[in-house]
DNA sequence: ATAGATTTGTTCGTATGTATA
DNA sequence: GTATACATACGAACAAATCTA
């Protein structure tokens, strides 16, 4: 899992940002109990918008790896949440 | 005018959802002064995409039923501006 | 208590690519 | 060939919830 977009890849970006994270999640890299990084770094650092960094979040939501809250950030959920 | 889109019909998708919102509107369904119903809502229950929603939207700007605003909406007009 | 900053949520604007009729 | 229709992606502005000084 390389940790950049392919931007010449058959696959969505928001399919592989959100693929990015979810991977670091399993990995234990973003622990749960605790926010994930906000949009402007995701959008920063994988040089996307926020269009793209938010349904990639909704991905994680749906997924049961984040969820998200209004004014705080985007909460990681422990594994027994996943699905 | 049935309130759905017809999709054998000959006539386009967004100059039917158009003629549809118009109706509602001249009908007072939609008070002048009050924003329509989201992009998404269009979508979902006429089961049709983005920019056919937006397209029907750019219509009803032109016919001087709606004012599109960035951000907000689209507010509703009163008769005196309908042409 | 409140005023401002932060963060996600919402909504319209625009561009591009693909498929279809 | 052209126009419709769909989806992704980026941009800009406004709204609401939360946190902080």
């Amino acid at each position: 899992m390389p940790d950049e977009i392919d931007r010449v890849s058959e696959q969505w970006f928001f399919l592989q940002l959100a693929a990015i994270i979810r991977a670091r999640i399993e990995r234990g890299e973003y622990e749960p109990g605790t926010l994930l990084p906000r949009e402007p770094h995701f959008m920063q650092h994988y040089g996307v918008s926020r269009g793209t960094v938010r349904k990639a979040a909704e991905e994680l939501a749906r997924s049961g790896h984040i969820r998200r809250i209004k004014g705080r950030g985007n909460l990681v959920l422990p594994p027994q949440d996943w699905h």
